[in-house]
DNA sequence: GCCACCGGTGGC
DNA sequence: GCCACCGGTGGC
């Protein structure tokens, strides 16, 4: 049984270009905001649009937050930010959270407790977190944290271990996370505290998928982050083992099928190759339809595509918001990725050095305990 | 030569 | 439009 999580909050503040942001809907939707925007938090319902530029609301207090039993439209976020221009929200698909992070600033974004985000932590960040060692694999982003929001309070709490998150997803629509359930490694933890981590831009994000069950013993399942613009978002493989890796079901069928030393007390069932959404929506490139021509040739190039508004056209709106939907249950949990170097800076520490081209990458460990770090591909990169 | 990574596509 | 699957290949 699904939360029924439907709100979302939308908040913009300050200014910034090219604001990518992006919210995930536990009721099947995610949603997109891009472009230039110029402050001012909103609220806005399902199939309304929002504009922007425009209106803002009154300081709310956390208890002013949706409630999932409760949650049928956008919801309030406490908020400092200028509130005029106020304006009616209109045509928005759906709920959503979307926030223009000043640069650097450290935003305060509430999430409904079905966003799921992956974000990017700078290696510092993630050594402090997790006390990593270097695990760049050539030059890809990866996850560098684990956060998984309180189903009460909202708040994001990070994760210790790829481990302990797994556990957690495995069985986060049975039992929603809460603060206490942290104290498991934080003794003191509990919804009065701060959040561990906040959506301020910092980071990148992507939506997990709720109750993926953990691999059997002596597997290992690795979430693979692709590059930047590439036609997928991530790999999923799995770790036999003996150290083979399988990236589909029917290659595991077949290994079992073929090692059933290995294989005694396995299910197919306990294997998922579901992969991850990216809240940037750019992120992963747009395939257009191959059109096909009388003589046989054919036009649309991947990548090609811009990215465009959905449902976007509040007047003043200067900006190119977009929205989608996502489709997951109720995902709680995030994975944090390492953010594109040259276009993120962490609000906490050092902006990750612009990474050098692929090919002089050294190789690292594939996941190193699930928190290896990698770079995004820069402009230097493939694809255009 | 291996394999990690990426692209492409068929099926839904 | 999404995703499961797998072939190709660049980098090591």
């Amino acid at each position: 049984m699904q939360p029924s999580l439907t709100k979302f909050t939308i908040k913009i503040k300050g200014e910034r270009n090219d604001v990518d942001a992006l919210i995930p809907s536990s009721i099947g939707g995610e949603a997109v905001i891009s472009g230039t925007t110029t402050s001012a938090p909103q609220e806005c319902k399902i199939g309304e649009q929002i504009d922007i530029n425009a209106p803002a609301f009154q300081d709310q207090e956390e208890s002013n937050l949706l409630k999932p039993a409760e949650a049928t439209s956008l919801e309030k976020v406490k908020d400092n930010s200028s509130d005029d221009d106020d304006q009616d929200c209109s045509n928005a698909q759906n709920q959503l959270v979307v926030y223009n992070p000043p640069d650097g600033a450290s935003d305060d974004v509430e999430f409904s407790p079905d966003a799921v985000p992956i974000n990017f932590l700078t290696p510092p960040q993630r050594s402090q977190l997790y006390n990593l060692q270097n695990s760049v694999s050539r030059n890809l982003p990866s996850v560098g944290a684990f956060t998984v929001q309180c189903a009460k309070c909202f708040k994001w709490r990070l994760i210790p271990s790829k481990e302990k998150y797994e556990e957690i997803r495995e069985h986060i629509l049975e039992q929603p996370f809460v603060c206490e359930a942290a104290r498991e490694w934080r003794p003191e933890i509990s919804c009065d505290d701060d959040p561990d981590i906040r959506q301020d831009g910092s980071r990148l994000w992507a939506i997990d998928r709720p109750n993926i069950a953990q691999a059997p013993l002596g597997w290992e399942r690795l979430l693979r982050i692709r590059g930047f613009g590439g036609t997928k978002f991530a790999d999923v493989y799995y770790v036999t083992p003996s150290g083979k890796r399988l990236r589909s079901m029917v290659e595991v069928q077949r290994y079992l099928l073929e090692h059933p030393d290995e294989a005694e007390g396995v299910a197919l069932s306990q294997f998922s190759f579901q992969i991850p959404r990216p809240l940037q929506e750019n992120y992963v490139k747009k395939r257009t339809p191959r059109l096909t021509f009388p003589d046989g040739s054919t036009s649309g190039t991947p990548g090609s595509s811009q990215a465009r508004p959905l449902s976007w056209s509040c007047p003043e709106a200067n900006t190119d918001l977009q929205l989608g939907m996502l489709d997951y249950g109720s995902p709680y949990q995030a994975p944090v990725v390492e953010p594109p170097s040259a276009t993120y800076q962490s609000p906490l520490h050092e902006s990750i050095d612009r990474p050098a081209k692929r090919s002089k990458q050294p190789s690292g460990q594939m996941y190193n305990g699930g928190y290896t770090y990698m770079n995004l591909q820069q402009d230097e990169g493939r694809r255009t």
